[in-house]
DNA sequence: TATGAATGAGCGTTCATTCAT
DNA sequence: CATGAATGAACGCTCATTCAT
């Protein structure tokens, strides 16, 4: 691949995540091609349509969220501490929740990929080894599984639509500090419904319409 | 208003109401009409345009949850266990809280008519009382405010896109769960960021940009 | 036919005479119906379709535009003073024409009713008639016929859209003395270009697209 | 712009210029695009709305009327000669006259875009120019303005509908010619009724209503 | 390979006309 | 008969995708 090819994809990208964060994955391609400073045409000659540009947008994505969550896990004293600073501080990792819950095909798209689809796993993965030891350590409640930790966070990751904008931060924060409360290990626990959502729960066979 | 005319309004908010659940406000008008059993001009007969339809599905929907929260602050004891029933229970409430933050132009949306705005303070207000009247039995922490628990509300109305659809419910009951444990009122809470967030705080003019 | 629907009728022939007069032929349906004080409904009953509605009007308007012409030419001392009268001042001469000239199907409209054909009819011939009349007693030049007054008066019959509405009034007015004083018999003509038209060397068919 | 944009644009310009002079301003855009060899979306990548289109038409027509005006003043021997002739032979001229009264808009449409606007300008001055050299050298009578002349041709631009055609090209010339005679000057004039008109009377803000 | 023009299906909306009440 | 609601074809315009330059 050419350096200038090699750049532009690089550029469409990174245009892409940039909508996509701020606008969602149905973001017009027109304005995704001109902020990447390049010509529909060039957007359309490295990515067929627009599901393999969100596949390579969730793959740079993923990447990053991986890389941010290890150095987590290495820097951090406790397991705690580490899925504390994955889920507060990650911006990577929110857009990637983010893309995943932003419409219902998106399990499909990624399946059709089998690098997205392998970045996917690998970043869940990390984040079940990651709850799993909390939870050995004695910090994490023991009535929650993967499953329910990465839904509330797909959850959080949605846009706070509200007036002014820092306080739509603000609540965005307050929010999560509510949930990681409620996550950590104590004496009086409510009893939750049914039983810990774990990955294994979750078919990612989504594509029966 | 003919009676014949009245059905069709009705089944054309009922079907408007359930592509906005599934597909968000911008649903195309078509297909709600296909829904409901009209041709697109009988849906444009009733509503003068999207908006107008977006606001009539709002306010029935306001008007919906409005009841279900008056009747569970009537029959529970405690204002705590109205709250709690309201958020867990109210499927419309839910629905409300979705579509006002489905996407950043709603409350200009709804400024254009005055029982769209109407409906929307009385559902916020009524939140508020019951909010407030839990701090003051003691049953709900009091660092939180009621546009906290309008925002917590609002993110986790939003659907839980995994397979199978049983195991998405169960989620987002349990995270549902989580989350007012963390709101009851207690002995050691985690300091929040900033302060509590109350429907004051929130500017409701969203057009300016 | 009965008094109301007699009533009715006439009502929506006014209501369309006004609105073709000031928007052309084709002005709403609704918005006629409107001004006449029914629904749509009872504009259809009278009248099969939008050109039943224009023939109607065009037969109301011919007999209207015959009776004043008639007035002028028994009133006036000379036939050129009936001539200068008609075409000046009458404002049901000047919706005629219009409304003849407003869109090229118009022949072909009329022509599908006998009574609309025979009025049209019979007003270019009174107006034949005053002609020829003004040419014999020496008032209007003779190298001009009928025809060509006809067509002279049917463009004169189009608004005047400039601002303000005085200056378009007075603009048309004095566009008219210009005219009648070039119809005026005199000394020193201009040769003309081609012969004089009279009504015989205009076919009414109009129908071939 | 590339040769076949460039090639596109003017076709569409041209199909419009063709519709418009026999439709009006408001023929269908697609059918103009049909005409024009192009889909709907090569009309609007050129033409931001309807509007545009109507603009661009309008400079078009404007340019070339102003070029065969000016060829008419150079190479006519008096003022008055190159009046007839622009008033006569000018189709270019004639078109953009229909434009300009074809809707009361019109004036607030060209005002949108400064070149429009721009050229409406230059060749209402260029007749102006006309006409004052006219009756600055006795050709043209002295009590009528520049207004009266444009009015006058507005309305003769509109499209004689007889038939066969040719009577109606023959009518309209000689409406012309009549015309023209009335506006030479000579010994006894009639009293046209109020004063001569002049751009300066023309108010040019149509958007007021 | 990049460009940016062209395509054309699709959606929002209007309105002449029909039809159930 | 009148009403006014329903119909559905038509039109303006958008935008994802393809293709000529």
């Amino acid at each position: 691949m050419r350096a200038d090819a090699r750049r532009n994809r690089d550029r469409i990208v990174a245009a892409a995540k940039a909508w996509f964060a701020t606008h969602g994955p149905e973001a017009p391609t027109e304005d995704i091609a001109r902020s990447a400073g390049v010509a529909p045409g060039t957007l359309y000659r490295h990515f067929a349509d627009r599901e393999a540009l969100i596949r390579a947008v969730a793959i740079n994505n993923f990447d990053h969220a991986i890389a941010e969550a290890t150095a987590a896990v290495s820097e951090e004293a406790s397991a705690w501490d580490a899925l504390v600073r994955i889920l507060r501080q990650s911006q990577e990792l929110r857009l990637s929740f983010r893309l995943l819950t932003a419409y219902p095909h998106m399990h499909a798209v990624l399946k059709k990929e089998r690098d997205a689809e392998q970045a996917r796993k690998h970043m869940v993965d990390l984040l079940d080894r990651v709850v799993r030891r909390a939870q050995a350590e004695g910090t994490l409640r023991t009535d929650v599984g993967t499953g329910d930790v990465a839904v509330m966070f797909a959850l959080l990751s949605h846009p706070v639509t509200i007036d002014p904008s820092a306080t739509a931060q603000l609540a965005s924060e307050r929010c999560m500090a509510l949930l990681l409360e409620s996550l950590r290990a104590g004496e009086q626990h409510d009893q939750l419904p049914g039983q810990a959502i774990w990955p294994e729960q979750i078919t990612e066979d989504r594509d029966r319409r």
